[in-house]
DNA sequence: ATGGCCATCGCGGATGGA
């Protein structure tokens, strides 16, 4: 099975683009779960049919403009939470579901981590309120639901491997020591980093600027990622990220990533 | 080189992204 997550910025916009790829992934396994982050519509403009069409069942919370959040799926979702209870939050930013019965249930949380801005900005402020609130509750998820996996754009990178210039970028956003903290944070409460389960190409970014030449030159960062709990961590077999949509016509300025398990 | 590109809103140019 494939869990996978993609930024899409404007499903308006990429939807053609978010079937085409659903339809070339089937070709050697089907993806059972996909997270989408900056849908930027609202609820009532979310194309619930085209994925129906297409074989998939879809759980969203849009916004007008900015952020928005959804997970398509082979089976429906259950127990549908929107954003991080006891977290008051204007932004539609995360999104978790149940899929399956018993013992094989699995919980998936799609969420996009506020960009932050710049240190010391209110956009900062409330990039670490918004981690401190996901981390109490992922804690209570995971107690829950020992098969968990959490994915999405973090907005954060783990470490200088991330980054394509880590001097030039040191200490800036999404790669500030407080960010990272946060990170390593979620992984200390049991989650593994499933790109780094397995041996990758040096230099593996998941978003590249759109000025600058940025995905031409490789100058980028991984800041999309998949979180796996450790009954999960057990059964992945391949994380990648495809770069393929990337070289699309008006492509995102992110590139999906992929989680097979077995 | 303190911007370059892109999407949105809405019809010019600001705002946000990362």
């Amino acid at each position: 099975m494939k869990l996978a997550t993609w930024n899409i910025n404007s499903l308006g916009v990429r939807l053609p683009q978010v079937l085409a790829w659903l339809d070339r992934q089937a070709q050697d396994g089907p993806v059972d779960v996909l997270a989408l982050q900056e849908l930027k519509l609202t609820d009532d403009k979310f194309p619930a049919a085209a994925f129906e069409q297409a074989g998939y069942h879809a759980t969203w919370f849009g916004q007008k403009t900015y952020n928005g959040v959804a997970l398509v799926s082979r089976t429906p979702a259950q127990d549908v939470v929107r954003n991080i209870p006891g977290f008051a939050d204007e932004q539609a930013r995360l999104i978790a579901a149940t899929y399956g019965e018993g013992e094989t249930a699995l919980r998936v949380i799609g969420a996009y981590f506020p960009n932050g801005q710049a240190p010391g900005s209110d956009k900062f402020a409330y990039k670490m309120r918004w981690l401190d609130a996901l981390r109490g509750w992922l804690a209570d998820e995971l107690r829950r639901h020992p098969r968990l996996a959490l994915m999405g754009d973090f907005n954060i990178t783990f470490d200088d491997a991330d980054v394509w210039d880590p001097e030039g970028l040191r200490e800036t956003i999404h790669c500030t020591s407080e960010e990272r903290a946060h990170l390593q944070a979620l992984i200390a409460l049991g989650l593994h980093d499933a790109h780094r389960l397995f041996p990758q190409p040096p230099k593996t970014f998941s978003w590249w600027d759109y000025r600058m030449l940025g995905f031409q030159k490789n100058r980028g960062l991984r800041i999309d990622h998949i979180l796996i709990s450790d009954a999960l961590r057990a059964r992945a077999s391949a994380c990648t990220i495809d770069r393929a949509p990337r070289k699309n016509p008006q492509p995102s300025d992110h590139a999906p990533v992929v989680l097979t398990l077995d």
